[in-house]
DNA sequence: CTTAATTAAATTGAATACAATTGAATTGTA
DNA sequence: TACAATTCAATTGTATTCAATTTAATTAAG
């Protein structure tokens, strides 16, 4: 296994990431039951929680989505009661999302969910910044 | 940075995971519609170049996907001319998946897909590999 | 042998992702 | 100022992904 330029499924990179990916957020799901989220509503509120009153661009900037996924998301989280949406009256392209004292509250229930999912994944501390470093190393390459 | 147990977006490794393997997707598209495949198209036909006439089940195992997602791409590829599936004689629940001739002759043309994406991705061989282990590592974890 | 349990594939329904397009608003420029 | 170019969000259409269920076949247990 001295490379991946070959076409052999193990030896994908990229498979691996991909596998890991959706191995990773099968283990979110049942987490996320609990607080009634799927994956991309929860990385969405994490967003929110950090920067309240955002604009949908600026969501999908940091989540390496654009509105087309993200717009049906916020929706949703809306109609959960989670946020509100807003145009922007000095630019009315811009539509800004803000927290209701809903959405705030649901933080503190989200609180554990880091947690309860890295037990699972099995990393020590140190693997898991390393594969921290890889990956947004490979992001950065990407978005040059 | 020292963990990643908190609720900041960049704090999440799961979250870099994510985003990562839906980037390096990204960089696919263009090089495998060259060949007229998707990402998931494409990995079951690496399954099938390496190991011809194989059960649904066992791409399954192999790619970590189910049939509800599997039975669609198998006949896409089929509807292609890339495949064929044919219910096993002894085992009439299994179907078994073979190349056709042009499926056989695809795999000449996908040689170069690996070399070309990972001049994309951004590593050297030592992180392409570390990177490697390590989603492996929580792979066999959560697999157990 | 007969029935219960298991297995494999397919189906259904919900939620993503993303490319491409649309429409409205804003910005840049001659 | 006019008008072309750009930007932002939403929409549309296609392809996944997965949980849950269904159907048919096989295996196991009594």
């Amino acid at each position: 296994m001295n490379n991946f330029n070959e076409l052999s499924i193990k030896n994908q990179l990229c498979f691996a990431l991909y596998a890991c990916s959706r191995e990773i957020n099968k283990l979110y799901t049942p987490i996320l039951d609990e607080i009634n989220l799927t994956y991309t509503q929860y990385i969405s509120m994490l967003v929110l929680w950090e920067k309240d009153d955002i604009a949908v661009k600026d969501m999908g900037d940091i989540l390496f989505l654009d509105s087309g996924t993200l717009t049906p998301v916020i929706k949703s989280l809306e109609k959960k009661g989670l946020v509100k949406r807003n145009r922007s009256t000095i630019d009315e392209r811009i539509v800004n999302v803000t927290l209701t004292k809903e959405g705030l509250e649901l933080k503190e229930k989200a609180k554990d969910v880091p947690a309860k999912v890295y037990c699972s994944v099995g990393l020590d501390k140190e693997d898991g910044l390393e594969l921290y470093r890889l990956c947004y190393k490979v992001l950065d390459s990407i978005k040059k």
